[in-house]
RNA sequence: GCGGAAAUAGCUCAGUUGGUAGAGCGCAACCUUGCCAAGGUUGAGGUCGCGGGUCCGAAUCCCGUUUUCCGCUCCA
């Protein structure tokens, strides 16, 4: 099988075993929007706990926040995301340059304007004293014709932006032969909107409402939320804090499942530190988020750092952790180093002071940031595209099998009697009784033993519990383990520690 | 965004030159069996993606549309 083919068959396997459903599918689905089903959801949440504990938990100097989706309008201003995102957008198809189109039609204007000064330049050395400037560019044909150009171009442009009108603003780059400045040809795509950011508008009636945004990134949330934080808690720097939660960017393209949806989680750490520590704090969370993947257990091999040679704007490091998904090494999670960049903005929009008095330095400074930002249906894909199998049996049978690491698997036991008879669901409902306040647990009498063990196989449960009629005698049941199918007697009273120890997330954070 | 392909039961698919919708698996109930997807009986489930057109008659032919997949482009 392909990797291509495997993926496929990945995508149905998640929507035959309850794990993610396109969404909205009974109107024929909505484009790049999945939902998480009954499986998903319970892996999805075990990832983010691992995370949540990882972040808070272990570091004493790491806080939890969870910020609103819906945030002041100039919070995007000031990050950024309204300016790079709004713009009338054109491309050059022979010099593949992209521009915006409203500057090139000013640029253009510009130099009917220069070209109108430069003529009445010339009248004025001619006629000196006597110069009427007015009375020239009134009467001078020259000017008189740029200056019609010059009306006309204004109007039409001005009439655009009012409408929004992009076809427009291409018709009026074509029809005055405004050429791209690097290959000198007129041979433009149309003009697009990149706008990256969702909307909507708040307050109800049309003259009083704002237009707002969902977030495009979870982490401005806590750059606004910086001063509370740290005066609240009474955090001293260097600190960290975390946050889950949901954005939203409108992609253009958006495909490959879960990989690149139009909504989406992300799982951000924002680390304020000391300016001029920053490299060194970006290095030591390199290390600390590579080992907290390699630790899940899915081989060191399958990721990677990949360095940023072109840097964002905000940013003075970064990096990329990639997985080795289906179709390649791809983005897992970004560490950046965003020096002061949000702050500063902030502070710069708000008004307010966003600074750090520093006792040690005995000085206020605004503070520098390294982030992390991890996509969780990413960290969804990962696992489950690393852990679906098709094992070849002795018997040249085929088992399909999730085998996901124990912590991490939606449910961690299926309780089974042997037969539904005998007063075996008796005894295997006391089991089950005994083991659900600790363990997302299944309880099934249907079918026979052996298609039990291969559904929940197909869903990924770590132990399945068998109760059959020597139970009844000397309450041992057998445990049988997912990835090796072996078996063994264990005592009933015997079980909860035994699972325990393999699928408790604690085990997973006490290697960190 | 452009080009190509596909859409029939929960899943995988068949459906002849246009003539009342099929299989396997799965699902539900019961019987038999009991440690790696067992057998039997019975049953539920589809206006054939959606809208329009041609025709006495459309799953089938034509047009439009939506969604998905594959390339290219774009984005990071």
């Amino acid at each position: 099988m392909t990797q291509d083919e495997l993926f496929k068959v990945l995508v149905a396997h998640c929507k035959e075993y309850g794990f993610i459903f396109p969404s909205s599918e009974i109107y024929d689905g909505l484009a790049a929007v999945y939902d998480y089903g009954q499986m998903g959801v319970e892996l999805k949440n075990n990832i983010k706990q691992y995370w949540w504990n990882a972040m808070t938990r272990l570091n004493e100097n790491i806080v939890g926040i969870d910020s609103c989706i819906f945030m002041h309008p100039r919070i995007w201003e000031a990050s950024g995301h309204v300016g790079a995102f709004n713009d009338p957008l054109i491309d050059n198809k022979d010099s593949k340059k992209r521009y915006r189109a409203d500057v090139l039609i000013e640029d253009f204007l510009a130099k009917i304007e220069e070209k109108m000064n430069k003529e009445v330049e010339k009248g004025r050395k001619r006629f000196g004293e006597a110069f009427d400037e007015a009375q020239f560019r009134a009467t001078n044909p020259n000017v008189l014709r740029e200056q019609a150009k010059y009306d006309e171009v204004h109007n039409r442009y001005k009439k655009a932006e009012d409408a929004n009108d992009l076809a427009e603003y291409r018709q009026i780059i074509v029809d005055n032969n405004i050429v791209c400045p690097i290959s000198g040809t007129c041979n433009w795509t149309d003009v697009r909107q990149f706008n990256l950011m969702f909307s909507t508008s708040m307050g109800s009636t049309a003259e009083g409402a704002n237009t707002i945004y969902l977030r495009p990134e979870t982490a401005q949330g806590i750059f606004v939320n910086y001063l509370n934080v740290q005066k609240t808690g009474r955090m001293k720097i260097p600190f960290g804090i975390a946050q889950i939660g949901k954005a939203f960017r409108n992609e253009i393209v958006a495909r490959q499942f879960i990989f690149r949806m139009r909504e989406f989680e992300q799982m951000e750490m924002q680390f304020f530190i000391k300016p001029g520590t920053e490299l060194e704090w970006f290095k030591k969370w390199k290390e600390q988020r590579m080992k907290w993947h390699v630790n899940i257990g899915m081989g060191a091999e399958n990721y990677r750092f990949h360095d940023h040679e072109k840097l964002a704007h905000y940013a003075n490091a970064a990096t990329d952790i990639e997985f080795q998904f289906p179709f390649g090494f791809k983005e897992l999670e970004g560490i950046h180093s965003r020096t002061n960049w949000d702050l500063g903005r902030h502070q710069q929009y708000s008004g307010r002071k966003i600074e750090y008095f520093d006792p040690e330095e005995g000085a206020a400074y605004t503070p520098y940031v390294v982030e992390t930002s991890i996509g969780v249906d990413r960290m969804v894909l990962a696992v489950l595209s690393h852990s679906y199998k098709e094992e070849k049996l002795e018997n040249g049978e085929t088992r399909v099998v999730l085998s996901i690491p124990a912590p991490l698997a939606p449910v961690k036991a299926a309780v089974l009697p042997l037969v539904k008879k005998d007063g075996l669901p008796e005894l295997a409902q006391k089991v089950m009784d005994d083991l659900k306040y600790d363990f997302n647990c299944q309880y099934e009498e249907k079918d026979s033993i052996g298609k039990r063990y291969r559904r929940q196989d197909a869903i990924g449960t770590p132990f399945c519990i068998t109760v059959d009629h020597q139970s009844l005698e000397d309450g041992c049941v057998t445990v049988r383990e997912r990835d090796t199918m072996s078996q063994e007697r264990v005592k009933i009273e015997d079980l909860r520690a035994l699972i325990d120890k393999r699928v408790n997330l604690n085990n997973l954070l006490r290697n960190l």
